[in-house]
DNA sequence: GGCTATGATTCATC
DNA sequence: GATGAATCATAGCC
């Protein structure tokens, strides 16, 4: 039902004042013996009834003597009040809406990455502990925080202005539309509590764009935080120094390549990476080199050599220390001679093959 | 661009 | 929870 109709339905309500009361002769006598004011509001109805017949020239013509009249305001409060009782009655029940639970998750979601509320290097837990996960070294792991991080405050800013556009385009809107209903509340019942009504819709309506918002900025963030999260597949190799150190113990534990829990700390450590992708590389190097021994031959005899030497300069140093006459004697596999390495390398390594598929067989039967 | 090496992940098994 | 095996995804080389 628009305005004008509700207005004509406030009309017929007004106490049979209006249709059912013109052309009566009856009620004109009663009219007349009410006295003037009686009068005088039956001739406006008339009047207003008579608008809608009349030419627009005309309407505005009879519009403003209306406007001008004397029992105007009276009538007008009158017909505000049957307005407000038959129509704002009926729709004002639903007026108080309870917090949307969407809007809510949205806007918790929105202050936890950072993204709303006080700035404060939202997200920067999530980008360290994902840079952590990742492996890298600091400095990687500090570009791709510093990345991350760039990205999220090119979000909030983004997300801020649109928002601040938003909540601008909805005062304007509202300044606009109360006006517009002030400037009709003068020919027309408009009540303060109808504009009041008109300005919540248009809130609801303007906070369900913002919703919108919120969920575009939500979906960005969660686009941004799984790139950031998938860069932790991005491999990187562990520098020279960090395989060595892991080669070496392995082939120098090549009948038992199963490093303690202790021992992995240490190699962690001196590898600069964490205890898992100590655990990791172990992993992968059994299950390739036993796949391919052949192919780590070449390897793991250059390592049995560096470790053999290792193992001679710290025995000889011990020996010079404690008995300078007599020069490796404390170490039975110590090599004697460069001819000796690779029979003894070959020996090595088919021994720890032996005592591994050993280890393999008993822990079978165990 | 294809190939290999390699670190990470996933899933099943113990 | 540790490990093996398969697989994925990328680096690096040619």
């Amino acid at each position: 039902m628009d305005d004008q109709t509700r207005m004509m339905t406030g009309l017929t309500g007004l106490g049979g004042l209006a249709q059912a009361d013109v052309g009566d002769p009856d009620s004109v006598r009663k009219q007349q013996s009410l006295g003037q004011p009686q009068q005088d509001i039956g001739d406006i109805l008339q009047q207003i009834m008579a608008i809608t017949d009349e030419s627009l020239d005309e309407a505005q013509a009879r519009k403003h003597a209306l406007n001008c009249h004397r029992m105007k305001p009276a009538l007008f409060s009158v017909l505000c009040e049957i307005k407000e009782k038959t129509v704002l009655s009926i729709r004002g029940v639903q007026e108080e809406d309870p917090p949307d639970p969407q809007i809510m998750r949205l806007d918790n979601m929105l202050l936890a990455e950072g993204v709303s509320g006080p700035e404060k290097g939202g997200g920067s837990a999530a980008a360290a502990a994902a840079a952590a996960a990742a492996g890298g070294s600091p400095t990687d792991s500090s570009i791709e925080h510093s990345d991350y991080r760039a990205k999220l405050a090119q979000i909030r800013q983004i997300y801020h202005s649109e928002l601040e556009k938003y909540e601008q385009a909805c005062s304007e809107f509202t300044n606009h539309v109360m006006n517009l209903l002030r400037e009709q509340s003068r020919t027309r019942p408009i009540s303060p509590k109808e504009i009041e009504r008109m300005v919540a819709i248009i809130h609801r309506k303007f906070s369900s764009i913002q919703m919108q918002l919120k969920q575009s900025t939500c979906e960005a963030v969660m686009i941004l935080r799984s790139r950031f999260l998938d860069a932790r597949r991005k491999r990187r190799n562990f520098n020279k120094q960090a395989t060595e150190v892991l080669n070496e113990y392995f082939y120098s534990h090549l009948s038992n390549p199963y490093p303690s829990e202790e021992a992995k700390e240490e190699l962690a450590k001196k590898c600069g990476i964490t205890v898992s992708q100590v655990s990791n590389w172990f992993g992968n190097k059994r299950i390739r080199y036993k796949k391919n021994i052949g192919k780590f031959q070449e390897e793991a005899n250059l390592y049995a050599v560096k470790t053999a030497v290792d193992a001679a300069n710290v025995s000889a140093q011990a020996s010079q220390a404690n008995s300078p006459a007599t020069p490796n004697s404390g170490n039975k596999y110590l090599i004697q001679s460069d001819e000796d390495f690779p029979t003894w390398n070959m020996i090595k390594i088919e021994y720890f093959h032996y005592c591994w598929h050993n280890h393999e067989i008993k822990s079978q039967f165990s």
